[in-house]
DNA sequence: TTGTAGGCGTTATCAT
DNA sequence: ATGATAACGCCTACAA
């Protein structure tokens, strides 16, 4: 690998020069530059990123925190913000926290032990303290679908309160009462917080709450089985379930079908998320928009504008989910 | 951000003694280890890997380049390779190529100025050629889902043709005999080499194949759907169609029964791939299973076994795709 | 076992 | 406009 070294020799130039070209921050006379640059191709020089920033302090890539790299979900986030970033000419670093704490944080300290320049996370059991004393530090962290008081400036969130109300909602407004409701791990705040929107549903049209319909799943395919299961044991009448998101709608679909229940006729099923499988359900399935990829565009704005003083791209903060009318709810009358 | 050399301070001993003990490569007295360790831990030291990896010309994490962030074969490719690495506590630098060769350049040059250990890509549109080359440098380079003579050791890859073959002769052991077939891009090396298993299943049973019932998709939902309305203008009867990824299937499913057809009745329909929304279909897909979750695993215990000298794990470098049969092909008789 | 000092490839501050 | 020359934070012979 040829260095910067070699290319100011062949280029009969100084170090700083060569620096000077590679990142045209300061005046170089077209005829130097001009050497600088044949000699660079003419030795397929590549600066070395390492060295750039250990000397520099900055790397031109951001970060990236996921739970999970497979999933739709964290699929569309990624992707988003790759593509907003990659557009920028900024480049991006992938690891994983799996809903962990320990691996959360060993996650984040990876990044910053990478000269990261910002860093985006999607963290879930980490806590708000940790959250906002690294928030003290200096490689600015930026919050995905998460609100922490304190650093609302820094977050790009989901009012999942209303989407768990629109959710419910929208079972409401087709006749159904007798309601249950999946809901994910209640440590995720998107998970209790469609749970509160659900629950607020219910009390503006005067439904009980009923814990026999109410099951907590862990946000996979497995959760919708497991809640149904349990629901039908109950021996209870039920019309409708809202599932927390859209794996576990699927997995209940799935067992309603293969015990007798025909879709939606028998039970009418509403998911969360609006994962791109919910259009090839049958019947597709009706369930609450989630803009991960736009809110992952956003918060690559969001960098772009604060790290790398772009001009001011237009930013919001917190999106506002919308039902996605398809097939999977019946009119009860 | 404390340095080493203010741990070497506060536990009065020299920077390289510091460097001893993170690395525990040299011998240290138990009694200098503690006080180092201590200092380490008062001052929350965090090694700065740029740093280190500038000296030490390592970098403790492998690169990944993956054609898309999103979409549930490299969802599946991404999580293998990481749970794999992070078990034997190393990082992962994931980037991506978008399938277009610039951009596949781009990454892996990104990778490799990073100072990546090793790379595991997934590339699609550089040219063999260019990996050879890339194969003398000193970062070595593993390629899934890719065969490329000359550096077999490094491919981690599925017998397509196999998997095309299996596909077609699922569908004649069922007793159909007018099928058509929507292809991947062919400039693909999966796309084309499921295409040639798929003519050789038919010419071991003696069909002929017919260009009118042949047609090339996007390997994404909408070339399943271009592809059966392509084939319904042809007014020539067909009873089944096997599409070269289960993307393509779910669009052709979908627009067969938009169009009237019961599935799989009227039309039996196989898919390719055994990503994981095939399960949520109506009916149940049967498709061919490409372990790619295994396969992350493999090209990661290669590198671990290669690069960083773990004692040999046992390797595989070619994986034989199964059918999965479940709902979607019907009996002819 | 421990310390000294040069080097990794760039950037950036002074001079000139 | 260009050139020396310290950093950047750590590793690693080589010495002691």
């Amino acid at each position: 690998m040829a260095t910067i070294y070699e290319v100011s020799k062949l280029a009969g130039v100084s170090l700083a020069t060569v620096s000077r070209v590679m990142n045209d921050n300061a005046r170089v006379s077209d005829k130097t530059k001009q050497k600088v640059l044949d000699a660079m191709s003419t030795l397929g020089y590549r600066p070395n990123a390492t060295a750039r920033s250990l000397a520099s302090n900055r790397s031109d890539s951001v970060g990236i925190l996921v739970s999970e790299l497979h999933g739709p979900f964290f699929g569309q986030m990624m992707a988003g913000i790759e593509s907003e970033l990659r557009a920028a000419g900024k480049h991006v670093i992938i690891t994983t926290g799996h809903s962990e704490e320990d691996k959360e944080k060993d996650g984040i300290e990876f990044l910053i032990g990478r000269n990261c320049d910002a860093i985006i996370a999607h963290v879930e059991a980490v806590s708000d303290e940790y959250l906002l004393e690294l928030n003290k530090g200096k490689v600015p962290v930026y919050l995905m679908s998460r609100h922490v008081d304190g650093m609302e400036d820094k977050c790009i969130s989901l009012d999942n309160e209303v989407g768990g109300y629109l959710a419910t909602k929208a079972l409401i407004d087709q006749g159904h009462k007798d309601i249950a409701y999946i809901a994910g791990p209640q440590f995720k705040a998107d998970a209790s917080n469609r749970l509160l929107g659900h629950k607020r549903a219910l009390v503006e049209h005067n439904i009980a709450f009923n814990e026999s319909l109410f099951f907590i799943g862990d946000f996979k395919e497995t959760g919708g089985n497991d809640g149904l299961r349990h629901f039908i044991k109950q021996k209870i009448p039920f019309s409708a379930v809202v599932c927390a998101n859209d794996e576990m709608a699927s997995g209940a679909m799935k067992y309603a079908r293969e015990h007798g229940y025909h879709l939606p006729d028998d039970l009418s099923i509403i998911g969360f998320d609006n994962v791109i499988f919910t259009n090839y359900l049958y019947p597709t399935l009706t369930t609450v928009d989630n803009p991960v990829n736009e809110m992952g565009h956003m918060a690559a704005k969001l960098v772009l504008t604060d790290v790398y003083k772009n001009k001011k791209l237009h930013i919001e903060r917190v999106f506002e989910p919308t039902l996605i009318e398809r097939n999977s709810i019946a009119r009860l009358n």
